[in-house]
DNA sequence: CTGATAGTTGACTAAACGGTCAAATCAACT
DNA sequence: AGTTGATTTGACCGTTTAGTCAACTATCAG
């Protein structure tokens, strides 16, 4: 399951095979089929796996014992920093695993496409409650907690496609600033790292997508 | 190049094999290699010819001769349109072409990436000439136009993306309302059809996600 | 120790795949 | 009519793919 999550993440779904999955993990293809019906089987439990072993940090990031703005400031932070470690690893930004499967499956396999669907779902929930925690208690207006919750995750979800195709870290570094304007408040200081100010980052941003590299990325490497 | 276009979009770029394009276009294997070294250059060569045959529309939908307001809510409503027609025909909501190609190939292929970045980058483009008119009209206040324009661009995508994966138009309902919110402006009245409040069209979004249809999709159908 | 059960293995198939090629066909020009 | 170069064709090749299977092994309860 580890073994395939990584596969169609850093590769694609289609493109990853049976063998690759038997060769990554240790695993002959018979002990494979053993297990599971065929890839989507599989990929539909890897998916669930990850979910679970995803859940505990959503837990605590927007956990109700901290100030709604710091949880969703602490949530985009926490995606950016993931995606550096992946970058560092990879040698990609590899974006939302969610979308770049879901992209590929969803005119495939529906089994898959409502699984990956009610992950999202989740993390919608997440969102909403922490809106509705800062209407509040007055940090913003958002009536419609829902309605704003899903109106920042879909942007949330564009910028990190955007990360994927561009290949760009840079793209997210859009995504704090972003997220708290469409919540209509301000970026709250950051309470762990520094002092007030800390949370300025470099702001080499707004060039990032010119700059995107040219180096000579040759086809199939 | 049709063929291709249509494949990698409905099916994946990945699972599109050399025969089905070949065989959709009533073209022999031997012919497709006299022209094309390969998928990859044939894809490549696809997306420019559809980006040329899609300028046209984009530029009659953004004519400066129309007031900016305008321009950006008809695009809205010709890209919903598109994927009410794109649905019909084909039983699937597709979604961005650009988007679902380039999540695949991203860690794959840099010069298609960089193709669909080149595109993606031309549709920044038109947003941003129509918010600068409207800000200079005083449609709105957007002084940093290409930000604003980044920001409501990667909000489409994200719809796009979720229209595909859920497979429910419902979801582009919020693209023109969404749109005009992140750019702190009222959607104007429709200019063409009926008189004034013939925008509105149905307003069955709110549930659309939770109603998603639980048809009884099998895998690889 | 015994026997049943769960898991593992590598060899196997049949189909599909990307890609090649020599020969045939076609269109245009001399 | 003959020459040339661009295109088309279908047969072909080696590889990869998903999926199967009978035989083997580890585990463990009785």
């Amino acid at each position: 399951m580890t073994a395939v999550a990584e596969l169609f993440w850093t590769v694609s779904y289609d493109r990853t095979t049976v063998d690759q999955i038997c060769e990554r993990a240790g695993v002959k293809k018979g002990s494979f089929y053993h297990f599971f019906a065929d890839k989507a089987e599989l990929v539909d439990a890897s998916l669930e796996r990850e979910w679970e072993k995803y859940r505990p940090k959503l837990d605590a990031i927007f956990s109700a014992s901290v100030p709604p703005a710091e949880r969703i400031r602490a949530h985009c932070e926490f995606v950016v920093q993931e995606q550096r470690d992946l970058k560092a690893c990879h040698g990609h930004v590899l974006g939302c695993p969610l979308c770049t499967l879901g992209t590929e499956i969803s005119t495939q396999d529906g089994t898959l496409r409502r699984r990956v669907q009610g992950i999202l779902e989740h993390g919608i929930g997440y969102l909403t409650t922490a809106i509705r925690d800062g209407h509040a208690g007055g940090d913003w207006q958002a009536p419609d907690a829902r309605a704003k919750a899903e109106r920042i995750h879909t942007y949330q979800l564009g910028l990190m496609i955007q990360a994927r195709i561009y290949d760009d870290l840079g793209v997210l570094a859009e995504l704090t600033r972003g997220t708290f304007e469409l919540l209509g408040a301000a970026v709250p200081e950051s309470t762990r790292v520094g002092g007030p100010g800390a949370a300025k980052t470099k702001t080499k941003t707004k060039t990032a997508r010119v700059t995107a590299k040219t180096r000579a990325e040759n086809r199939r490497p």
